[in-house]
DNA sequence: AGTTTTTGGTAAACTGTTTTACCTGAGGCT
DNA sequence: AGCCTCAGGTAAAACAGTTTACCAAAAACT
């Protein structure tokens, strides 16, 4: 135990051999080293305990061999399922490959100081996974024609032609208009997310009506309410569609909150969902299981979509020399998950 | 715009100084530096645009300037409202400290490979905070006697001499049985959390038990349920306790979303939460004031443990070369958050 | 046997900081 | 005048790796 850590000198004198080989043993890429020798430097690493140190690995060539994962300053960002998986997804998939992963919270004030940017400059990331973004992050736009490696995770910004990868929320819309009608349903109310930020959110709309179109039902715009994405506001918008169109069948929320909230205004008017009317969620969390009746609804991925979005953010590094190539816009199959909150048209629906 | 980033040396060239006086302007802790100079030397940063690397930053003194944040395995680690606190807390006191936060999940196989270690030996953080601790990570007491910074956020483990910073359940409990008892309660059951993986579980309950003793109410060991911290055992736990004493007239939970679920139970057994029986909850989480009735509860600022766990960790980091001194056991103080669900006992109360 | 290729390895330059020890000129003191 | 102190600054040695270019010996050709 001599004073402080063991550097790879100290194996190289240790194994008699110069630091090139250790360095090379280290990063087993390169085939030049004999067998002997490897096991030799191996052996002296184990004796001597040696851990590389990652400011010194990292130095020589600017990588950090960490990424950063950016969330929006939300009142409880990390209290939702979807976050968690996301993350869960992302540090699997950065962990399998040697990288770390920094926490970095978006308030107003970082971002006007630009400390994203800072994070890259500073070599403390060698890339960023933004999640959570909405169109109200426009300072994403820097990211744009630069080779910053940046990904949107779950969200898509096609007009500043960012790297994304999401959920395939259109397959979703039409997963959930096929199912719906497949059961007979014609008088259809539909709560969706909140339009004017969330691209996804539009996109899943948008590709539902349009299905439902296909099969010949064309969706009133009054049958289309907007909630926030929980459960509450999911509540009063399926009240207001009650009110609407009284004699509805069915309704497809935008995500599996707004679902549940849906399940109590339909009791409060005296309704049974998944008897009197079909509810359709999004997102499959967790409760989404255990509610009664348990809710049928379009299964996402969450925790895919953040091993994919971080495995392409990683590929984007390694081909940062490279010409600025398309940008990487990926979707990750959602699939329905049928339980028992999708009832058929009931006998007595009005025509 | 030359090729790559700008470097100390650039900055001194330009401003046609050392290296050595950036170096000082760059950690202006030395005024060894007169005013003109400085301002050269700034502005020649300016022009270069210069970002210091953290990683050439951190090597001469083997300092990341980062902390990992060590989270447990669980299901939906981040999808709790607790971690995300703790979370944020620890992030705003780290980043006003110019420190980073690493993400780290405890699985199985990382604890097998003592990753933890790993990443306080490569340098890739200067100290480790984490949360959710439970007596089964027994690889803790590693730590003990070393001089690598550990705290353990909101447990404590007086048994192995780590630092700790916990909410002030002892507290927490006294208030419980003092705010019960002042109401005129003497019938209460108590749902405490899991005793034998967490000590603060056991703290709460033990001092409330005491408190009780002190005000002469000796709590049956019958009227003490052991739940699970989830709704759903919070509701079992309720309706075995007023099947043991269906005259009981208060309950206190060892947390909010158990007290969530004793409403539940209580209802199912035809009692009206807050008004037939009086329930305390712990913790403060958004739902409970949301609650019909509004649940009174004992609030816990879970932001500040974090806040006070990174500031006390950092403390530790800094003073890592003088003697191994005393573990840190601080305390964060709770309050009794009054809101509408402990009733006076009812006048129709059994004897 | 002589030349080329391959194999296995090394010396030295480089990455971008911090820090220690030393230097120089100017002003203050005896 | 001679000495001391101090302010303001610098040279050079760490820190712990990677990478490039080069080299010697052995193996494989002609």
């Amino acid at each position: 135990m001599g004073k402080g850590r063991a550097s790879i000198r100290d194996v190289a004198r240790e194994s008699g051999v110069s630091l090139t080989t250790v360095s090379l043993v280290l990063n087993n890429n390169d085939q030049r080293i004999s067998e002997a020798t490897r096991k030799r430097v191996l052996a002296a690493m184990e004796r001597l305990s040696y851990t590389p140190s990652r400011l010194a690995r990292g130095l020589p060539n600017r990588r950090a061999n960490t990424l950063a994962v950016l969330v929006p300053a939300l009142q409880n960002a990390f209290a939702d399922v979807y976050f968690g998986e996301i993350i869960s997804g992302i540090y699997e998939a950065a962990a399998s490959r040697g990288y770390r992963i920094l926490l970095e919270v978006a308030r107003r004030e970082y971002v006007q100081r630009k400390e994203y940017m800072t994070l890259l400059d500073d070599c403390s990331v060698d890339g960023i996974l933004f999640i959570g973004a909405t169109e109200e992050h426009r300072w994403l736009e820097e990211f744009h024609g630069t080779n910053k490696p940046m990904m949107i995770v779950n969200n898509s910004f096609e007009r500043w032609g960012l790297h994304s990868v999401v959920c395939d929320y259109r397959q979703a819309g039409e997963i959930a208009a096929d199912h719906l009608t497949s059961l007979g349903h014609r008088r259809i109310g539909h709560i969706c997310g909140p339009t004017d930020l969330v691209t996804t959110s539009e996109e899943l709309t948008n590709s539902f009506i349009d299905r439902l179109a296909t099969h010949g039902i064309q969706l009133d715009q009054r049958m289309l309410v907007e909630g926030q994405y929980h459960a509450e506001t999911g509540r009063v918008a399926c009240s207001e569609l009650l009110e609407r169109d009284p004699g509805l069948t069915a309704i497809f929320a935008g995500n599996d909150k707004m679902a549940l909230g849906a399940y109590l205004a339909l009791r409060e008017a005296g309704r049974q969902p998944g008897v009197d009317v079909a509810v359709l969620g999004c997102d499959d969390i967790p409760s989404a299981a255990l509610a009664d009746p348990a809710l049928s609804t379009i299964k996402m991925n969450f925790f895919e979509v953040g091993a994919v979005s971080c495995r392409a953010l990683l590929q984007v590094i390694e081909d940062r020399d490279k010409d600025v190539s398309e940008p990487i816009a990926e979707r990750v199959p959602v699939a329905l998950q049928q339980r028992s909150s999708c009832c058929v048209v009931p006998d007595n629906a009005v025509a």
